[in-house]
RNA sequence: GCCGCCGUAGCUUAGUGGGUAGAGCACCCGGCUGUUAACCGGGAGGUCACCGGUUCGAGCCCGGUCGGCGGCGCCA
């Protein structure tokens, strides 16, 4: 008999039919002649019953032998069954064990940090395989969407010879007697692509080495960039708006279930339509002062003060044209407000704050040098990105994405940690 | 980096006027004919993070070390 997934056989269609599934126990008890074992698979659960009654009296050993995590094969009839936690359930008739597990150490008694110590078994968890899903499906439509937009998805390089903002802090390796640095962003190398492919995206790690310790930092992080050429500030926005909405239209149509074992509110996801709000930065710290927060006219605000900002806010916020002094050099001036840059972040409501940054990019040789030494850098460190501007230089934006915070946002979930398989912060590096 | 909190059985934890360390889950044994991280009875399981000090006596008081969590700062 072949061996069925358990999603497809919680149907009518089966119902009295002989089905065979492999799996995982996720729960055992016994009452009597009775044992229930709820398994599990890559799908869903099924309540599997064995019946002292209807089954010879090896199987029926077997059964009550059974540890949870055991790996099985079970064949039976299914039948409908109210009382089963997914409305179906096996009559079992045979088991096969391929592994009495161990006792496994996770019980209904857990905190974050033993999850975490003991992260490639809580993978197993419905809350993971959840939101494992979530994060493949949000990656998988974002790629869909830029290839119906004629974007490239390109692979640069991870280990690089130089920063790209001047601020983050880099991981240093040893490189053959020289010294590397992890990537935290491969925009420089984006701006490369767009002289042949003109639209590009990528979805790789950035890696920051800042000492940050909080609810959506992490040291290792999925980085989703874009860079095209022929697109401004603005129309990079319009872009970036619907991409979150084809994202959260992906996750309507094919993470429902999902959603639900993660108890997000899928109202809130279908809350996502045009037109998200668009504030230029000086309504934003209007915004911020109305709540009661004393803020400067130039600030870059803080985790606390996003949090409070977006917190009554039903749809996404882009923030757009900071004070040039707060943003990195590679900006463009607003050539009608020199001391503004044409930028933007995404802003994510309920609280959760940015995801997004982005902007059009300077591409004059000229003003890229003048605002290298504006900022007290060395255009000698910069030689190959200002190369670019020699040769048919082109208007371009692009922006960055963190998969991981977006995944938090959109999944409801309260710690970045929980949105990623193996999170990696200032203080943990393994599992 | 700064501030705060925490470290007792595999897990979650109770336990300060200093006086033999207690429970639930998991595990083992037994019971139960519809269980929903079941229930009932029994059993086993502890260098109370580590080092030092005070004391007749320390899980508890004092000093230090290590590890973790939360917040701030930094940052995407």
């Amino acid at each position: 008999m072949d061996r069925l997934y358990i999603s497809d056989i919680l149907n009518d269609g089966f119902v009295d039919k002989d089905v065979n599934i492999r799996g995982w126990v996720y729960r055992w008890r016994e009452s009597g002649p009775l044992v229930f074992v709820v398994i599990r698979d890559s799908t869903n659960i099924i309540q599997v019953i064995f019946e002292r009654s209807s089954v010879d009296e090896k199987t029926f050993e077997m059964a009550k032998k059974l540890t949870i995590e055991s790996s099985v094969e079970i064949s039976g009839k299914l039948v409908k069954q109210n009382k089963a936690p997914t409305g179906y359930e096996i009559q079992a008739k045979s088991i096969k064990v391929y592994h009495l597990a161990e006792p496994f150490p996770i019980t209904k008694d857990k905190s974050d940090e033993f999850l975490l110590d003991i992260r490639h078994l809580w993978l197993r968890s419905r809350e993971m395989t959840a939101t494992l899903k979530i994060r493949e499906t949000l990656m998988e439509a974002a790629r869909d969407y830029f290839n119906e937009h004629f974007y490239h998805e390109v692979t640069p390089p991870m280990f690089v010879g130089a920063a790209v903002e001047g601020g983050s802090t880099l991981f240093e390796v040893p490189y053959f007697g020289e010294k590397a640095y992890l990537t935290q962003s491969s925009q420089f190398y984006l701006e490369a692509f767009i002289f042949s492919l003109e639209s590009v995206y990528t979805i790789q790690p950035s890696f920051r080495a800042e000492k940050s310790r909080t609810r959506r930092h992490l040291t290792e992080f999925t980085h989703l960039e874009a860079e095209a050429a022929w697109i401004g500030n603005q129309g990079m926005i319009d872009f970036e708006e619907e991409l979150i909405i084809a994202i959260a239209q992906a996750l309507i149509e094919k993470r429902k279930e999902e959603l639900k074992i993660l108890k997000r509110d899928i109202n809130v996801l279908k809350n996502i339509e045009k037109p998200f709000y668009r504030y230029p930065y000086e309504k934003i710290i209007e915004i911020g002062r109305s709540k009661g927060m004393a803020l400067e006219d130039v600030v870059d605000l803080g985790e606390k003060e996003e949090r409070e900002i977006t917190a009554d806010f039903d749809k996404p916020i882009f923030v757009y044209n900071y004070p040039k002094v707060l943003k990195p050099f590679y900006h463009r001036p607003d050539p009608e407000d020199p001391n503004h840059v044409l930028c933007h972040d995404m802003l994510a409501p309920e609280g959760y704050g940015e995801v997004i940054g982005g902007g059009e990019r300077i591409w004059s040789k000229d003003e890229l040098i003048n605002r290298i030494l504006e900022e007290g850098l060395n255009p000698e460190d910069y030689q190959w990105y200002i190369d670019l501007r020699k040769y048919g230089s082109v208007p371009h934006s692009g922006f960055g994405l963190g998969v991981d915070r977006t995944v938090t946002w959109l999944a409801g979930l309260d710690h970045i940690k929980n949105a990623v398989p193996f999170p990696r912060t200032i203080r943990r590096l393994k599992p």
